[in-house]
DNA sequence: TGTACATCAGTGAACGCGCGTTCACTGATGTAC
DNA sequence: TGTACATCAGTGAACGCGCGTTCACTGATGTAC
């Protein structure tokens, strides 16, 4: 006979015990699922072999997720947060009028993020995994938090007077017929399409970074990765006249 | 009885009627691989579903390729060679001494590629294929023969005294260590270590544009990416001191 | 030109494997009185 | 506190599928004389 405890205690946090481990084994999923993407790529997700290493039968799974696709998706939008989360702690992490420094430690932060989770990183910004297709309602929000973060500081730098733009940007700006982020949630203010631009600029320049170095084509050419990638935010943040 | 052709015309071309059928053969079954991951994905080729549209047996391919994973290598070695060859061209369609116009064009001729063989562009830049490792020795080169249409152009730039790099760049492509690019193929120049690392910036800005495109994370935040991508060029090239 | 032989493309059967998913079920856990 | 009932986690068997790869083979094509 098993212990009968009573559930008191979890019911204190909202949810009965029986709540609670199911939350914990759906935990359990996802790591496994993530340790194994590790090992054997990000397509190769096999429910059976996450069964296996659990040492379930497969069908019970079908009673923490309705199917495959359930699981990947859930996998993407921890991802998207653990992203996020760790970009935001990043930009909290330095003095709030500092925008060069905040600047800096989010996008350190962008790559550390992605170097130590590199399959996480290759779920959300990868190629796509066969035959899945992620809800859009999901993943588009989920990829502006992210950026929202960078946007929240290069706007109230913007906003402080802090950043001199080149000349010719806003009409740049103009032409390339941004969209407005419907909102933006991490932040509170609102983000101007010149700021939106540059934003976009910058993320798609680290991100090439990172995803070369991700897949090995910097390396034969670059010995110190580190150092290069230092240099590009510097002359970023030179670029954007962020004073220092 | 078919028909008996004497294998004068083929062995001219050097090779006998067999050996001609077998490269197209060979060929053909690139062909509808490449199909075969449009529809489906990169991740998911399979031999079985090539025979099977082929209208052969599976067993069939062997006769062409010793196993799946040299399959995967052709297509990528294809894919390498027909990213060089379209940059290559781009340059070629310039003036030789019109280095802004000779870079734009070859930088436009990136994404272009890409965007129209998007899942050739995936397989040599995007996610690993489960269980599939490239040869090294092979992939190496590859890369470097395509990165190496864009130092030709700079470096003949920087030769002629038609680029004027910021003052402080020597010293910052000092301290990342760059490794020497073996032997360049596409061009006679070599290249300095200056160009290399300017070359490598702005491959990566262009790349991780491209790659936010392909999988429609920019979508969402830029009306008009054509635009914004001629934006992008300008202003490495601007950035670059390159004279128009 | 015809004949004898060698080469080689493609077949069909088989091996052993893994996959997602369904279903009816057992037995443990939780709940209400 | 004990009892009766409801809930639900997990099982085992099964379905139908696809995969890469091997093997001994047939029959067509090419080659040498």
């Amino acid at each position: 006979m098993k212990i009968h405890n009573p559930p008191i205690q979890a019911e204190l946090a909202g949810m009965t015990r029986r709540e609670r481990i199911r939350g914990e084994i759906r935990d359990e999923i996802k790591a496994i699922a993530r340790q194994q993407m590790a090992e054997q790529g990000t397509a190769s997700l096999s429910l059976t072999a996450i069964a296996r290493r659990m040492e379930l039968t497969p069908p019970a799974l079908y009673r923490y997720y309705p199917d495959r696709d359930a699981l990947v998706t859930a996998l993407i939008v921890d991802a998207f947060d653990a992203l996020a989360v760790a970009l935001a702690d990043a930009a909290a992490s330095q003095p709030i009028d500092q925008y060069a420094a905040r600047l800096e430690s989010v996008l350190l932060a962008y790559r550390s993020w992605a170097l130590a989770n590199p399959f996480d990183f290759q779920l959300i910004y990868g190629n796509p995994i066969p035959g899945y297709h992620a809800p859009v309602e999901l993943t588009v929000p989920a990829v502006q938090r992210g950026a929202s973060v960078i946007m929240g500081v290069l706007q109230a730098a913007y906003t402080a007077g802090a950043m001199h733009l080149p000349e010719e940007l806003p009409a740049i700006a103009e032409s390339v017929e941004l969209r407005a982020s419907p909102e933006s949630g991490m932040h509170n203010q609102a983000i101007s399409p010149l700021i939106t631009y540059v934003c976009m600029t910058g993320w798609a320049h680290i991100h090439g970074i990172i995803m070369l170095e991700l897949f090995n084509h910097l390396q034969p050419t670059i010995g110190n990765i580190d150092a290069f990638y230092r240099h590009e935010i510097c002359s970023l943040i030179q670029h954007m006249g962020l004073s220092r």
